[in-house]
DNA sequence: CGCGATCCTGACACGGTCCTCACGAACACG
DNA sequence: CGTGTTCGTGAGGACCGTGTCAGGATCGCG
């Protein structure tokens, strides 16, 4: 939940950002273009985007519109002009929100933090239980309490991803697609070997008996869904 | 999702966005104080809420905290302090979005169809209940209330498919062929012992006595139908 | 350059799902 | 009462999706 990609032509700006950013834990992606935008956005698909609207090759709009067609990552736009019209129609486009140059670098980070706030709203409890695993979704930490003591329990950045993918959606259930878009980015739709793999890996490294999951539950021909154990039911 | 809360000291303000949002369908109320705010908020839940921050009575941080303790409807704040520190501190409270007066009344226009957008994805949750069975879409999940619990039914991808296109047309008969072309795809119109055979299974695991079907029925020679039960005995 | 961790691909066994076929029951009609 | 049609139910085999393992490619790092 902290990926973020910052894109804008003008590369001090983009370093300014970038520094801000890590300095604050957020993993940071970069692109000068919106076409370099878009393919990094593939490679490492973003929980959270920084777009500039004054790109060299490809209107902002466009490049809006090139996310939302996958990803659902809240979006801020950064612009020089002041214009209600181009504010208009970045938020229409699918934008969260907007913000015109010059900007404190305070009231932007205090509007990400907004953003990601409402993005992972569903889930305000930042620790989940998976039996005797413990999911810390903040700290981006898991423990698993043996018969003698906690254990820590590492996760590849893969793993992570898409963990967190089927956290955020408590007793949904998730196609292959879905899954594979959000996590390997959109062209690797038809990689379901590879999501049963990393499946595998996470149900090895949390569920109590990996043979019989009871929280990472597979629908034949459907999808995947995380079922918290003893759920409050919400309508 | 269109009730909106607009909280301003200056009445003509309050008449201006009244009438403006009015003309958008939306149900408007209004509060002139912090106080009448959060009163008014509690007896007609807003599912949006635009907040000047220079009230008179209370200060501005204090309603988004009063209202962010039981509700999370969106909350976009109005002012006429750019001061960055302003900003932060309203949206770190919960706010949604900050705009500084004076703003135009398309941008406002704007950010509120962004906000509510992103809220109201999640929601909507169109579970319809069969009897002591639950269809939840959004989740694609099926739980059957027995004597002693509930039980998690399971479906297979077919079955949900044909499911789907008869709950979503409730109480409307739909032929065998449009069944057929929907859910087999064209090609497969004549394969009527198909349906049968996938009406029958559904019955098995939704209905209550699934001899006697009460919501998924047969007109002979006509076609099915989804009868939302209105627990009309019909004989 | 070597090493470890991570990521991806291919192959296989198993269980579930899908479809076809066949038969009995209910009903309308002459 | 016989006949035809339509619907419900059961059983069987072909097929697809899933879990799992092994092995190679790639990347980061000392």
């Amino acid at each position: 939940m902290n990926r973020v990609l910052v894109v804008d032509d003008e590369p001090q700006i983009v370093r300014a950002l970038a520094i801000n950013l890590r300095a604050r834990r957020y993993e940071v992606h970069t692109a000068t273009t919106g076409a370099e935008a878009l393919a990094t956005a593939a490679r490492n698909p973003p929980d959270l985007v920084i777009l500039d609207l004054g790109l060299p090759d490809l209107d902002g709009v466009d490049v809006i519109r090139g996310l939302r067609g996958w990803s659902s990552a809240p979006i801020l736009v950064l612009s020089g002009r002041s214009d209600s019209i181009d504010k208009v129609e970045a938020l229409d486009a699918g934008a969260d929100d907007y913000l015109t140059k010059p900007f404190g670098v305070d009231e932007l980070l205090a509007r990400l933090r907004a953003l990601t706030r409402r993005a992972g709203s569903p889930e305000s409890q930042p620790a989940v239980q998976l039996g005797r695993a413990t999911v810390d979704l903040a700290a981006r930490r898991v423990t698993y309490t043996d018969e003698d003591g906690v254990v820590d329990v590492r996760l590849t950045p893969t793993e992570w991803h898409l963990l967190e993918v089927l956290l955020r959606h408590p007793g949904k259930l998730l196609s292959q697609k879905q899954l594979l878009r959000e996590v390997w980015g959109p062209g690797y739709e038809n990689a379901q070997g590879n999501l049963r793999l990393y499946m595998a890996q996470l149900r090895r490294k949390l569920e109590p008996d990996p043979a019989r999951p009871r929280y990472l539950l597979n629908e034949p021909g459907m999808g995947y869904r995380f079922d918290p154990g003893t759920d409050v039911r919400r309508h």
